[in-house]
DNA sequence: TAGATTGTTAATCGATTAACAATC
DNA sequence: TAGATTGTTAATCGATTAACAATC
């Protein structure tokens, strides 16, 4: 795998790839090209070429790719062949629907803890989660190594919660709170997902197009 | 307001101007040049003024633009000045959590309605929507206009609701399952949400720059 | 008026598309 | 071998950035 700078646009694109070669796994189709890749994703077959050619020479000329191979290859470049330790911070109604509704082991993703400041919830489990005080989540930062926080907090202490999460070094935040986190880019990588912005985007679609 | 072709990066900007102007105007501050809310998007003030001058001229030479003024001019380009309204097909813990989660009326959306096939959710309310049985979505469809079907029922069903939901005649789908409904583009708009894309994209971030 | 900042045109940069030799 | 399709280079297209006259 080359070490090069590759574009926002190729990095969104990456997941797309995941997708459609599964569903071909899935249909046990075992050799795709990229005229096909490009039809399911709404691309150019030299899209697809130049994408997976900044990664490495995954085809064979006159034959295309291997579905499995290609779908692991890619994998491996977005990193899903290692093990990433989730937390959940904050556990409200979109924090549980998203332990509930995403498969993170599928992907080698362990969601290892969950914490939350409501003593009701503290000491359940989800999902075989178990919830603890948030009072405890530094001490237990400290003894376990997790790689995303997924921030799911309500945006009241949106900001507070994510710089404390910063000085106890988590190397990056999946905001589900809609703030923005104001945290310096070189400390920290953020990952934000907004609903009104994504219904924001159809509005405009909507009335546009 | 211009009616031209605006490229998806530029519809893709529009929300995070709404989300500065907001911050700002939650700050009282009442003026502010391309070189201010460059700084707060990471953008570069040439941009901004590209981006503003495709839909109007709402800024002063010398002067700047006045926040909430420009903030309702771009609310009014995004189509935000009118009023929407949605359905939620599917009341499991994702549709819950947004209902719950999202202020809505704050940018002029209506959820009129809710559906399930959970006999022992339907009748029920939540944040004041009523829950129907989704056998009496056809005839729903018929006597009130909705604009948006926000999906979230089980990835097993999607496509068919999906199917469903195109013959009825909505014109747009949120789409939260995460599966590819596979609707042709000229009958329908739909907006993916997918946490998977969001997370993988995360992942390659942190793993590689 | 002088200073500041827009709106817009021109220049640059990067991403997408096209073309084709290499080769399975 | 002939046909198909990649990997890669070159051409095109579009988006971003820079520059500056207009003007508040």
């Amino acid at each position: 795998m080359k070490r090069i700078a590759v574009s926002p646009n190729v990095i969104n694109r990456l997941p797309k790839y995941i997708n459609c070669l599964e569903r071909l796994k899935w249909k046990e189709v075992d050799r795709v090209s990229s005229a096909q890749l490009a039809e399911m994703l709404e691309s150019t077959p030299s899209q697809v070429r130049q994408d997976f050619a900044l990664f490495g020479n995954y085809g064979a000329q006159g034959y295309g790719y291997k579905t499995d191979y290609l779908l692991q290859e890619i994998k491996a470049v977005i990193g899903l062949n290692m093990t990433h330790n989730i937390a959940v911070i904050g556990v409200g109604s979109i924090g549980r629907a998203l332990l509930e509704h995403i498969d993170f082991n599928r992907y080698n993703y362990r969601v290892c803890a969950a914490f939350d400041v409501d003593s009701d919830k503290i000491g359940s489990e989800i999902k075989g989660v178990e919830i603890y005080d948030i009072n405890d989540l530094k001490s237990y930062m400290k003894m376990n190594k997790i790689d995303i926080a997924m921030l799911t907090v309500s945006p009241t202490v949106a900001k507070q919660v994510a710089a404390q999460l910063c000085d106890m070094g988590v190397r990056a935040i999946w905001n589900f709170t809609g703030e923005a986190l104001g945290l310096p880019s070189d400390k920290i990588l953020i990952q934000n997902v907004s609903f009104l912005d994504s219904l924001f985007t159809l509005t405009y679609r909507l009335e546009n197009e």
